[in-house]
DNA sequence: TACAACGTGAGAGTATAGTCTATACTTGAT
DNA sequence: ATCAAGTATAGACTATACTCTCACGTTGTA
C-alpha cells in the first residue's frame, strides 16, 4: 500500500511517517520493475510498527528506545542474546515508570487531602 | 538561600533553575532592603517543588502540568474546587498510564517470549 | 585593593519530535 | 489532453525543555 493509506489506516500524518522513516523507524520498498515513479510501497508490517510506535510515545519511550525495540523485534541486527536483553532492559524501566508513577499517585493524593481540609 | 545553594541542594543546574522560574515553577524573593543588588533568595519552599519538578517530569508531566500542580499546591490563583479538579484530573491521568504501561509490559514480554522461541 | 567566585539579564544554541512549505514529477478520471 | 489528487525530496519552521555564552555588576577573602 502507499503512504496515503498507511496514513488513513493508522491516523498518523504523513509527514510523520515520512519523519519516522528517515529516523529508521520502518522501511518503505521502491518497486524496481517500475520505472516512471518512485512511490514507497508498505507492507501491515508498517502498520503494526506504527501502532506500536504510537502506543510507546504515549508512555513516555523516546525514538532512538523505540527504534532498539524494533530491531529487536524485526530485524537480524542483534544476535538472540541482545534481542533478550533489550526486552528486558524496557521491562526493566517498565516497572521504574510503574513504581514512580504510583508515588506520584500517592504524593497528589496527599495534595488533594490537604486542600480538601484546608491544610493548603 | 541562594541560587548556588539550592542548585546544590536540588542537583538541578543554576541555568536549568533560571529557567523553572522564568517559566512561572518557582519564586525567588529579592530582599529590598539591600540595594547594592538583585540577588533573589531562596526558601525551603523552593527544594520542595524543585524535587516534586524532578519527579514530576521524570514520569511525563509537561511543564505546564506541573505549573497547574504547583498552583493547586502552592498559590491561590484557584478555588478549592478548581484545586481539587486539577488535581483528580492528574489521578486519573496517572491511572492512565498505569494501564498503558501495563499493556506495553506485556507486549513486550510477547516479544520476549517471541525471540525466546525463536518465533522472530 | 586586587581578584576569584558568585549573581543577574539577555539572548544564542542544542536536542527531540514533529509539522509545514515549495518544487517537481506521476497517476487517474473526464 | 487536461487537471485535480497523490508522491518524493529538501529544507524551513515550531514547540518543549533545556544549556550555554556574554557582558557586567557584587561580594568576600588575602
Amino acid at each position: 500500500m502507499l503512504i496515503n493509506e498507511v496514513s488513513k489506516r493508522t491516523g498518523i500524518s504523513i509527514h510523520t511517517i515520512r519523519f519516522y522513516e528517515k529516523s529508521g523507524l520502518i522501511v518503505g520498498k521502491q518497486d524496481e520493475t517500475v520505472k516512471s515513479n518512485n512511490y514507497y510501497h508498505y507492507t501491515e508490517e508498517t502498520i503494526e510498527k506504527l501502532e506500536f510506535i504510537a502506543d510507546a510515545k504515549s508512555i513516555g519511550f523516546t525514538i532512538k528506545e523505540i527504534c532498539q525495540i524494533i530491531d529487536a523485534w524485526f530485524n537480524d541486527k542483534y544476535t538472540k542474546t541482545q534481542k533478550l536483553e533489550i526486552l528486558e532492559s524496557k521491562l526493566v524501566a517498565l516497572d521504574q515508570k510503574l513504581e514512580e508513577i504510583n508515588d506520584m499517585k500517592n504524593r497528589i493524593s496527599v495534595l488533594k487531602e490537604d486542600v480538601l481540609n484546608d491544610r493548603c
